[in-house]
DNA sequence: CACCACTCGTTGCTCATGCAATAGTCGCTG
DNA sequence: CAGCGACTATTGCATGAGCAACGAGTGGTG
């Protein structure tokens, strides 16, 4: 397509690799881990506590179906079986939205905040042990600033690319 | 709830915190918007992608099933059926280790080195511009030295805590 | 050389997730 | 105010992945 098809294999410089992979690794390594020790420690799985934490932070500890589905970064679909399964468990309930009558609200229990409370210092530990304790306050700046851009950037480019793709 | 507990609950100080949901969410838009493209240009999911690559720069195109669900991230069973599927589309092989009788070799077909020739140049050409490109190079090498040493740690924990925990 | 603990890869099972299609609802426009 | 396009959540379906159990094979020890 262009001049030579290695150029375009080797475009991505080295040192940009090497942090492409090393990104890779580490969100890997640090979520199975982390997922494990909250199996482990209070048989919720990591998407549950995803789950808790974001309903908690929300007004009334309550969220539309589709504002949460984006909040825990699942489907639609997705949140629906999950919150079925939350819902078995006693943890969230269901309930009308007054307003808009296709609406949904997911809403944290009583049991749903015990168990938060119950889950939150074995997750906190685990994520200052195996990350936030491996960086100085600039190293983590740094870094919200980076992976910010990043984010951003996917974000704009999962919107746009509708039309200019 | 009480002094205690908070100082518990609030035990990953705000920059860390901060940097560890950018982290989260970098992955997860990155990854899905990766995977998307890949998938629209050329049908196949990334962890086949990896799979290739993997084998690509293997010796003699070829690895251990045991081996190769390390470097690819995933588990023994998932690595079975994974290679279950791509062996239908031709696009590897097993052939058996002759040193030990135990063992299969996952192998790349020539279809498998033309489907890797055709998938890199979109899949490298994701990566620079949704990832390298938002970084200069000395920003590269410092997130790839935080985030190597974070996989560090969490492999370290991983192979320790069999006997600490 | 007989045994035994361990390793390797596969299989059965269960759970988790996304896509496409669906039913119900909303609100705008003619 | 009737109708239509857009949106909300759920469902059917297919795929993907891990855990535990298994059968085959290995290597070290008595």
């Amino acid at each position: 397509m262009t001049t030579a098809n290695d150029a375009q294999i080797s475009s991505v410089p080295p040192a940009q690799m090497a942090a492409w992979r090393a990104f890779l690794e580490a969100h890997a390594h640090t979520t199975e881990l982390l997922a494990r020790e909250l199996k482990d420690s209070q048989g919720i799985a990591l998407t549950w506590y995803d789950v808790l934490v974001q309903l908690h932070e929300a007004d009334d500890h309550r969220l539309r179906m589709q504002e949460l589905a984006e909040r825990v970064l699942l489907s639609k679909s997705g949140l629906t079986r999950l919150i079925d399964r939350m819902e078995r468990h006693r943890l969230v309930t269901r309930s009308a939205c007054p307003s808009d009558r296709r609406g949904t609200f997911a809403e944290l229990t009583p049991e749903g905040i015990a168990m938060l409370r119950r889950a939150a210092p074995t997750h906190l530990r685990g994520v200052r042990e195996h990350f936030a304790e491996l960086l100085d306050d600039d190293e983590a700046t740094i870094l919200a600033d980076l992976l910010g851009r990043i984010t951003r950037a996917a974000s704009d480019a999962t919107t746009t690319d509708r039309c200019d793709e």
